[in-house]
Parts: structure tokens; sequence; C-alpha cells
DNA sequence: CGTAGAATATGAGCGTGCTCATTATACAAT
DNA sequence: ATTGTATAATGAGCACGCTCATATTCTACG
């Protein structure tokens, strides 16, 4: 049974690549799932064998080149850097290396934040964790690291994720030459919720329930 | 030709009326555009003489319920009640106001959400103002009212919209007895955004370019 | 080999939002 | 009344994402 298993991972990749190269060229809504079916060879019912709706795919390849920047970034410097990046600074270098590594799929993302990226879609248990769940984990961790604590709290984390999705939103249709308006705006974001974070009441999660 | 006028304003209503009660029952997804027609006594097509999309059905049902809103809250109080609230409170108040009303719609907000209510969606320029522009205006009125200068610049005003739609995202979805998870989180938007606000380089829009 | 049984591929078909050529209607002019 | 014209209503039909009964292929065992 080895055979048809690589067969079946090879038509999984196939029809990544296809649709990944019609997105970009037609974009999400005007590829369609018969053009994609077609592209990587296969029927047009076989597509949703491997994928459970046409928006999973766009996902998938999103949540793929996420965990490259995850990867890229944490295997990066700032680790331990000579002089150590404040929490905004870092936060920044994170985000910022996550918009570098999905600039191929900045015109169709909003396809998948519509629904995918919504703070209130139930990440799914089967396949790998959510790109939501593994950004905000990244987050916690550094959070965590420069505040000395538990990590930031349910609120916090939610705030930090709605602020995020404001980013991508407007990356995703920012014209201006390099993206420098998203960088902008990232940057206000970001100072926006690390001053917040800063205030005394709403730092940390309170390590255990109090009482 | 005023027989005709009236009948289309009343089949308009009637679209309407069947629009908020099929999407009230089922949920938006689940009322097809042939239910509301059939509900509405008018054949499939025609209720595509009436609105773009099915979407915009619902869009026109929140626009109208938040102009109500709008309307109410500028003739109710705080405008010179014995203790003048901070800004912080009156942008509280504002927006607790819009939620009541919106109420109704909570159930499929998201529907709207999704699309029409994102901060790149060109508000359209036929019909009544959108629903983002005179939400934002009214905004801007009340943090010009408090700091004494031009209104919030453009940025503030996006970063005010992201923290705005992800509190109505949670609220859609909110399960607590009387919303008020939804309100907690409110108060934490508006602090962490009036915070931002009182920053010393983000308070306003300069009044005219430098230079 | 042959054949049973499991895994996979297939494409006709469904219901959807939406379009558009056609039909029906309302009103003005004669 | 009759005709002409603008306007609105109609529903067959389109393309879409997606489903599912059937056909096909692969593998294991006698």
């Amino acid at each position: 049974m080895r055979v048809t298993t690589e067969t079946k991972a090879a038509t999984r990749q196939r029809i990544l690549e296809a649709a990944q190269s019609l997105f970009n060229r037609q974009g999400f809504d005007a590829a369609t799932t018969r053009d994609i079916a077609r592209a990587a060879q296969i029927a047009a019912g076989t597509l949703f064998n491997y994928f459970p709706t046409k928006e999973s795919i766009a996902m998938c390849l999103v949540a793929e080149a996420h965990a490259q920047a995850v990867e890229h970034f944490q295997a990066g410097p700032a680790q331990d850097a000579s002089e150590p990046l404040s929490l905004e600074e870092e936060l920044f270098a994170h985000v910022a290396a996550g918009l570098r590594k999905l600039k191929p799929y900045r015109k169709y993302l909003t396809a998948v934040l519509d629904t995918s990226l919504s703070p209130l879609h139930s990440d799914q248990a089967d396949g790998e964790p959510s790109l939501r769940v593994a950004h905000l984990e990244a987050v916690s961790q550094i959070v965590a690291r420069h505040k000395r604590d538990a990590g930031p709290s349910t609120v916090a984390l939610h705030l930090y994720w709605t602020l995020y999705t404001g980013v991508l939103v407007f990356w995703s249709k920012d014209a201006s030459p390099r993206q420098e308006e998203t960088l902008a705006l990232l940057d206000q974001s970001l100072a926006m919720f690390v001053g917040w974070l800063s205030a005394p009441t709403n730092s940390t999660e309170p390590p255990e329930r109090r009482g």
C-alpha cells in the first residue's frame, strides 16, 4: 500500500500547487474548483476527497507559509543578540517576518481572513494546529519572556488577534510601494497593545485563580 | 405614476420584513433568496430589482437599526449633564447604545461583518451613507469634543474600527447571560484606544499639512 | 493467476445566488 | 377607446461549491 500512499501525497501537492498558481493569476473567487481540479489532473469531485472546502485549500497554503515563517524566526537573530530588543520591537520583528513569508498570498488573503481567521472560528481539531493558535502561542512566549510572569490573559490575546487581523486586512489591499503603510499601521497597533499591556491591571493572566 | 412608486416602496418594505423574519428564524445562510421572495410575494428574480445582493438586504437592515441608534443617542442624555462624562465613558455609552439597537440582528451580524463592514470595502456611493462612515463620524465628533482639536487621524479611526468590529464579532457569538463579556471586552478595547490616543504623538490629525 | 474486498476516482446532479431575455403593466397622448 | 412607451415583474437558466451513488483501481489471500 506504499505506492498509493505516495500517490495520494503527490496528488495533494499537485492540488496545492495548482491552486496557488490559479489563485495568484486570477484571484480566489475567479479560480473555480473545476479549474483547480483540471490543473491538478483530477476529476472535479476528487478535489473534495483531499480538501473539505475550497477555502481550506487557501488556508492550507497560508498555514504552510506561516509555519515556515515561525521556524525561520525562531532560528533567526534577536534571540541573544548584543543589545536585546524591547517587547514592542520583538513583536514587530515577529509579525514583519510573517508578512514576508505570506507575501505571495497577499492578494487572496482576505478570502481566508473572512472566516478561517476569525477569532470565533473553531480551530479544527484535525490536521495541523491552526494558524491562529500557532501565532498566538508565539506571541505569548515573547510576551512572557519580557514580562517575567505567566502569559498574557485571554482578553489580551483576543485584543492582539483583533489588531493583527486588522493589519492583515489592511495589508491585503495596501498599494503603497513597499507596503510601508502597513508597517506604519503595525507599528501603531503594537504600540497600542504594548502600552495597554503595561497598564497595571492588564499585564498578565494570574498564575492561579485567587482565593 | 404615484401608484407605482408607492407600490415599489411597499414591496421593498415587504422584502425587508420577510428577510428579517427569515434571517432570525433560520439564520442568514439557511434563508434562501427564493424563500425571501416567496414570503414577500414576488418572483425570485424580482428581489434583485430591489437589492443587488442577498447580503445587501442584511446590510440594509443593520444600517437602519444603526441609524436609529445614532438618532436616539444624540437626542439622549450625556449631552450636558450635571457631571460630564470622560471620553472613554462617552464612547462606551455610544457603542453600548448601538449594541442595544443591533440586538435583534446579533445572530446574523457576522454575515455582514465579513464583507460589508470590512475597513476596505468601498463605501458605496449610492443610497444612504454606509454604517461604517456614519459610526466613525459620530466617534470623530465625540473625540474632537474632548480633545479640543481637529478630529482623530485616519490611522486612529482605522484602529478604532478594527477594535470595534472585533467587539462586534465577539458579541455575535457571546453566550454569557446578558452579553456582559462583550461589555468587558468593549471596556478594555476602549481603554486601549483612549490610552493610545492620549500618547503625545497620536492625539489628533494635524489641521493642515506642515511645511 | 483469480478473485474478493477495501480504497480511491469519477462526473452527473443538487441547491445556491444571481442574470437577462421576455412578458406584463401603468400611464400619457391622441 | 386605442396606441405607444417606459418601467417593472417574471422565471428559465447560468456557474458556482459541493455531494454521492457508481465505477475503477489496487492489494492481499487462496
